[in-house]
DNA sequence: TGCTCTGGTTTGTGATCACAAACATGTTGT
DNA sequence: ACAACATGTTTGTGATCACAAACCAGAGCA
């Protein structure tokens, strides 16, 4: 989901038992876990990499994330208290320090974690774990986006999802939450 | 997925292996998978069982059913041709052979077919991946609302989905789609 | 130089086993 | 009569093994 292995990197059950000092058993278990979820490929013969998403996929996905997390936030809108407004802008501060320490994966999480913790409020738990796996089949292509965008500064959309939230702006939040979610994905698939 | 099991039903590893003459380790790895889609729950002990909805819950899924199949109906609507409404027309004659054999299974998979049908021509394999694991989560439960109401006809509104299908009306077909999808699931919770 | 075959190696699959935790059941004590 | 306990059984977990299929690299050939 952090996008710490590369798209179209092959695992092998062994290897991952090694890596993590278990046996194959346990390995396959979370293999096939992940490969229900979609964030896993396996092949026909049964051997299992990262996906490489096309870019008919990505823009799917991208659209998915904008179906679920427009929802989310919209839930979440009537709930959001200051308490929850103040740790978003927290969060949002400390993108900046990853952001400058070139850190991909760093800033894949802490802008996940912006999200989820606005969705939370939602109560919507089903809908969120939708999102999650979304976010879990997008993982590794993430790494290859940050590569490309150069970024230097926390998502401005970040900014806009905070000030409709202290607005009480249910149009404005889906619009900020659309935007900032097919932003960067956008412009990976063109 | 098609109700063929009753909602809070235990099952053991064994007990599947025994059914389908297997050893654990097969039945193991179909009980993960399922557990991860969410269509199974584990207990803290890794007992597994078919989940017993909370209505709070279903009301979740019946809006998530609406949120993904509205839109995939929508993006169906530009490629539906005349051979996909001839099949629509056909599997929603077939439901009422099945309702007059008061087949709770065989409804649930029928109505499940006319819905992938239509589904499956908006070219959005990810998106139709999320709404069928949207319908696992509910199999148990819809077995249990078709004990409920006692149906003696095919859904209404599948009529008014075909009809919109012909027409190319699009706000249309959402409505249609929308109140098909959370018609029922609304009684169930209510 | 490029293609095909052919060994050896890697890999996933299903089965089986040992073990500990959880469960159910019957017993005992108050 | 009821609760606490003890015991025997069921159950999931992780490890290991045998096996077949898939993969890969090098040799041979056109």
């Amino acid at each position: 989901m952090h996008g710490q292995i590369a798209p179209g990197q092959a695992l092998t059950l062994r290897g991952i038992g090694r890596e993590f000092d278990v046996s194959m058993t346990p390995a396959r278990e979370a293999v096939n876990r992940l490969v229900a979820e979609g964030a896993l490929q396996m092949s026909s013969s049964g051997r299992v990499s990262t996906p490489e998403l096309s870019n008919e996929r990505i823009e799917e996905l991208a659209a998915l994330r904008a179906l679920l997390e427009v929802e989310l936030a919209s839930r979440a809108l009537p709930r959001a208290h200051i308490a929850l407004i103040d740790r978003l802008q927290s969060i949002n501060a400390s993108i900046g320090d990853v952001v400058s320490n070139r850190d991909s994966v760093g800033y894949i999480r802490t802008n996940l974690e912006f999200h989820r913790a606005l969705y939370l409020r939602a109560q919507a738990p089903a809908m969120l774990a939708m999102a999650e796996t979304v976010w879990l089949q997008l993982g590794p292509t993430m790494r290859a986006l940050y590569g490309r965008l150069r970024r230097s500064e926390p998502p401005q959309y970040h900014r806009l999802i905070i000030a409709a939230l202290k607005a009480g702006d249910e149009p404005g939040l889906r619009l900020a939450v659309r935007s900032d979610v097919t932003q960067g994905l956008r412009m990976l698939a063109g």
